[in-house]
DNA sequence: AACTAGCTACGATGATCGTCGTAATTATTG
DNA sequence: CAATAATTACGACGATCATCGTAGCTAGTT
């Protein structure tokens, strides 16, 4: 199945910063919900987000670097999901705090 | 004493968003790390801020429409607060998390 | 091999924003 | 009243960034 992973930071390098500038962002901060709600996506699979798939590539590539998500790459697919494991013991409360906002 | 307090977004409609753009800035950020320690703040009072007082203005004004803090004006001095009760209440544990972040 | 679908890298553009200097305001002090 | 200190409003500039269209890549399919 040759899954693999694209290059991320590990949980211990991820800064709080970077996590709050990738969530300042409204579109950022709907596609994270919408990974919670659906245990992932991808550019495609998110009709609901109001810009281009090529827009999306690049939320979400910001997302990966600053230790959001993580994509996965199977095949032609690719699947990003959400590190809440690793965000909860980086930033214990963060991420639940954010989702479970109005 | 003729204390007031500057025009601040009620707890209620405090919006998540806005917060998180709020605090996406590195300055901003450090900001609010040293009002949380000093309980209180000013332009001129924030040394160690590398940016001009115009600037750290420019900086509380944001954090104050937000919701993160609150401004009073007591004579020709003012002091900007964390509204951490509000925050707490309007998104639980997100500012403590926060702040707690190294 | 050719073709299709999914996704991204790239370049360009328009808007937002962080920063600063200056001027103006306000209140306290001499 | 004059002077000083604290703060902000304003205008301007430079940088960052969100968005898009297109081209190119990879993998699976026919």
């Amino acid at each position: 199945m040759d899954t693999e992973w694209l290059p991320q930071p590990d949980p211990a390098e991820i800064e709080i910063g970077k996590v709050l500038h990738a969530l300042a962002d409204p579109i950022r901060l709907q596609i994270v919900r919408l990974l919670d709600e659906r245990g992932g996506g991808s550019c495609t699979s998110l009709p609901e987000v109001p810009v281009k798939p090529s827009t999306v590539s690049h939320h979400l590539r910001t997302l990966r670097e600053a230790g959001v998500v993580a994509s996965m790459v199977q095949g032609n697919a690719r699947k990003s999901v959400l590190r809440d494991a690793d965000l909860e013991t980086r930033f214990p409360g963060l991420l639940t705090a954010i989702l479970r906002a109005t």
